[in-house]
DNA sequence: GTATCTATTTGGTACAACCAAATATCACCC
DNA sequence: GGGTGATATTTGGTTGTACCAAATAGATAC
């Protein structure tokens, strides 16, 4: 039998909202694989090629996670998974002229706010976390390799200050999408201590419990950061 | 010929590469349709199945937008395709306990930030363009679906002043997103009244070039409107 | 020139078949 | 008995054909 246009007028699409349903209730657990594209098309009643179909737009959606040859494993959303979803898109968008400044200036309102907000409200433990960043960026001024690393952590304190768990994910967005940019720059021991101190000084600030300050120092060092982006790179 | 396990490995993903590439140089021009599958198939020697899949992956990506029985249309990626491509992720974030508070602190945070740059550095243009934009908030409080318009379009001002095109669109997709909790409120005068005054403080703030006192402003409004929002859901 | 009816194109779905890579099964040897 | 490797069985990837119904283009009538 060829059922064709059925009555909701859609495909697919029934298939998605039952599987999202049951990835959303724990039906299909978050790590399992999705059942076997011959079982749904047998519990759905429907060709092999719309189940192909629904699995793909899940995995559009970031529901389920697909390699090649691998079973498509289910993955409960979460702000990582959105991320995910976007990363092709803002590729693209990175491409265009001023698309990687326009997200730059983001970062920086970002960060910003939220190093005005540490100044504030950093807890004993936000602080001390901020200080063992530190002190890790110190000694790894002389490998650049792992000056990077302890870079993106001592950021990454910034991100975690607030306890919204929407806030870490962007911090990872930003360095996975502005990465290839910033790993592709030449990185000498004399870069990495202005970094430090940019660092050290920001943490001060935040210290002195002064908001204007630690904005400030924030802003100067990444303007720094750009300038030296725009010195390898030229205008992008 | 039955052509599988193809040496690249992989299968559409070929396709969707030429086609991507084919929309960033403009030899797939926006807002075209795309070429019939039957065409593709042919232009690729591929069979009709990996044809939708690429076209379904480039749909997924938002390089295409697709309508369910109509011709695929060419779309250059921009910063609002980026948002609209998470849009299904993030509706299952907001429903899950905490999501939507989790996403209205960002929306704090950011426009808090934005305000303070109004303040600090807004134009005699932006400055006009929010009196404006206050005028017609205060000539709608006694039209509650007029009042909501406006309310949006004062905020968005704030989006706009960085110069920075990612803003506005972060701004749509704030409203889009919390809108289902925003439109079902109760709407009253009154409370359009309050919100007006709100509004008001911000923008005096502004005008007094004192980012401080606009943030303060800014914050406290938003913190009553989650207040509102809380009095009808409950806890969300 | 516009409206209406008809022919053709085009996307949506189904079914059957096949390949190659994964995975499960089992016999075999240490 | 507990690994180890060869074998059988899934299972995802792809092709081809066929058919329906909605869109669109084309022709015809008004």
């Amino acid at each position: 039998m060829v059922k064709t246009g059925t009555s909701a007028g859609r495909a697919a699409d029934q298939i998605v909202r039952a599987l999202e349903g049951k990835i959303r209730t724990g039906q299909l657990v978050d790590g399992n694989p999705l059942p076997s594209e011959r079982e749904l098309m047998e519990e759905f009643s429907i060709s092999r090629t719309v189940v192909r179909e629904a699995v793909q737009m899940l995995s559009g959606k970031g529901l389920v996670e697909t390699r090649p040859r691998f079973r498509p494993v289910v993955r409960k959303p979460g702000v990582d998974t959105a991320i995910e979803t976007i990363s092709g898109v803002v590729g693209h968008l990175l491409d265009q002229p001023g698309g990687v400044r326009n997200l730059f200036e983001t970062r920086i309102m970002v960060e910003a706010a939220l190093v005005r907000q540490a100044a504030k409200e950093a807890t004993r433990d936000d602080i001390s976390a901020l200080k063992y960043a530190l002190d890790e960026n110190r000694m790894a001024i002389n490998d650049s390799e792992l000056f990077y690393l302890t870079d993106t952590q001592f950021h990454a304190v910034f991100f975690n200050i607030s306890r919204n768990p929407v806030l870490p994910a962007v911090q990872r967005a930003y360095t996975t999408w502005l990465a290839p940019h910033w790993m592709r720059m030449p990185r000498l021991p004399d870069r990495n201590r202005r970094n430090y101190e940019a660092h050290k000084a920001i943490f001060e600030a935040i210290l002195m419990r002064d908001p204007d300050a630690a904005e400030d120092a924030l802003r100067a060092h990444l303007a720094q950061a750009w300038a030296q982006v725009r010195a390898t790179f030229g205008e992008i």
